[in-house]
DNA sequence: CTCCTGGACTTAAAGGTTTTCGGAAACGTA
DNA sequence: TACGTTTCCGAAAACCTTTAAGTCCAGGAG
């Protein structure tokens, strides 16, 4: 820990000029001489100066410094957002406060707050699941933006994946295999990630004109129901083909079970799910044909949108982005394996 | 978006007071009569007036803001720690900026000079492995505290979980299992991790007077390796009754590998992991016995001691924080399961 | 009455930077 | 010499808040 730091007044004494000039030379614009210009850069340097973020945003109104408020502790969502903005915003240009309110609204008030009065240029807002949201506040100072989960307000600017034309993808993936007996397995339906996946899976048989296997099984997001629904599935309906699943976990219990039971993924039963979440799905045997969100890409775009929007170029409303299927082995045609 | 936003001096107009008054009263401070304080308060509620930050830390020279440099894309380890250290902190007291140096040493110091021209008042650097990194830089205005990832330098503050005691105590929970043959899988040695567990793995053998099962088996740290392992070692040592693993994936993948050769867990074979990653430990049948390193803790404990460190009470040294056994079905006794 | 005390409030400075505008020097031209 | 132009540099304001120091006044003591 060294002692007090270097201001531009330091600067300017060293090299010998007023604070304006040493100012301009430093941000490289006109009206200075090369050799004046060289002298308050040496002396800058030998000072280690570094501007006062906080002088230069009181004066100029805007911070380089963005908040994002998520809700979802694990960081399933959260991080690939966090990355792909750091990616928009350019390295090191811009800085990410973060905040996690763990679903508590007192609690994001209260970082909200804090956020404001930092004076962020903006705010991302992440949510932890697919259902809309409030709208984090009416008349806010800056402008938002909504990742992952979109506010329920229309005129707020939103960015959510494409649910239900990446369960149709899935679907008609498996459908092109000549799966015919399509059974599907997802998570609690006041999900709206679940309905929405649920209605591509449905429009995509009815294209198709194909009846879909049993009734939907909604349980939870985890193993355990995968396993369980194999189970039920298997007694219920020996014959079907391929199973379209909610999320990576329940495509992983559901394997699980299906090979408890005695029958083959994919050969017997090709299974496709849904996250891309590597240790579940690149790991597991056979490797998981999947629906990636592209969160990372969502993130970016959020971010670039913020930035249009901090320039006061929003655009309002509920953005799809598409998803992308991610083949692997779950899906294999018989004898490829 | 509102228009401008209200400053001290709008809620002094209002109040019909000076600013110095306005400031006093909504600091709480003394020398305000109740009545002004009262017309203070009503006159900064009705502008919904927010001070702004960047002005109080440039007058204070205290942003209550502390940056967090990680290298750990995935937040396997950053997530925790920076929940710590919001608990640490208080809910929306201290801020936290937040950046991913993806394992770049350049973008790691593009990052850093961001951080200190926003004059954080802190630094919290979280490794991506427990292997010693280099200090982040000499002479820094700032204290700085390492989570997980330890720095080189002993005079910084370092905090990193006791990987060798952790792993004593897994081993020490199979012998009181009564099992006597116990190997050891784990990853790459050059991470220092495996190295430690390595090393309590055989301390506590030692201490017990017990041989290790077969030689330590060095792989990755993915279930494919974890599988492979379990043909490995059941062709070679068939009579083994216990594995300690160096992380869950590792867990996870032997105990598949295990199945699948006609081998049961836990009542052949007991299995302990590492790392308490839920997605494996609990959602996996049976669901893992696995060491918990307690992150979350280590964050708060981190972010602790740079509040210390920031106070002027630093405690330089690397401090080993303990872990804690987590049991579970993997380690059963027979017949309990 | 004067002097002092203390409460309630105001003035002004400070913190570091950017920017506008004015000034000074150097130089060429009439 | 007087004047205009160009080039470079400096003074000062502005951003918003906190705080040390100062002002003013009422009331009590002498």
């Amino acid at each position: 820990m060294a002692g007090k730091r270097a201001t531009i007044n330091d600067v300017a004494s060293l090299a010998g000029v007023s604070i304006a000039t040493a100012s301009k030379a430093l941000n490289g614009r006109q009206d200075v001489r090369a050799a004046t210009r060289e002298r308050v850069l040496a002396a800058a340097a030998e000072l280690s100066f570094q501007p006062n973020a906080l002088a230069r945003g009181l004066l100029s109104g805007q911070t380089r410094t963005v908040g994002l408020l998520t809700s979802d502790s694990v960081g399933r969502f959260g991080i690939p957002v966090l990355l792909g903005a750091e990616d928009a915003f350019g390295a090191g240009e811009m800085a990410v406060l973060l905040c996690d309110a763990r679903g508590d609204a007192i609690r994001e008030q209260h970082h909200l707050r804090a956020l404001l009065s930092r004076r962020v240029d903006g705010l991302i807002v992440v949510g932890e699941s697919t259902n809309p949201r409030p709208s984090v506040s009416k008349d806010l100072p800056v402008p938002v933006v909504y990742a992952y989960g979109p506010s329920e307000d229309p005129s707020d600017v939103s960015f959510v994946p494409d649910d239900v034309g990446a369960a149709a993808m899935a679907v008609n993936h498996l459908l092109a295999l000549g799966r015919r007996r399509i059974a599907h397995i997802t998570g609690p339906s006041h999900y709206k990630a679940a309905r929405d996946r649920e209605e591509g899976f449905h429009r995509a048989l009815a294209e198709a004109g194909v009846a879909q296997a049993g009734q939907t099984m909604s349980g939870v997001w985890s193993q355990r129901w995968g396993r369980h629904a194999a189970e039920m599935l298997l007694m219920a309906d020996p014959g079907i083909d391929a199973v379209f699943c909610g999320s990576d976990q329940i495509a992983a219990g559901f394997v699980e079970g299906v090979r408890e039971r005695g029958r083959r993924v994919p050969d017997d039963i090709a299974v496709v799910g849904y996250d891309n979440w590597e240790v579940l799905s690149t790991e597991t045997r056979p490797a998981l044909t999947t629906v990636d969100m592209n969160l990372e890409v969502l993130g970016r775009t959020a971010a670039q949108h913020l930035f249009a929007a901090i320039d006061g170029k929003a655009t309002p409303g509920i953005h799809t982005l598409p998803c992308q299927l991610v083949i692997r082995d779950s899906t294999s045609p018989p004898g490829v394996s």
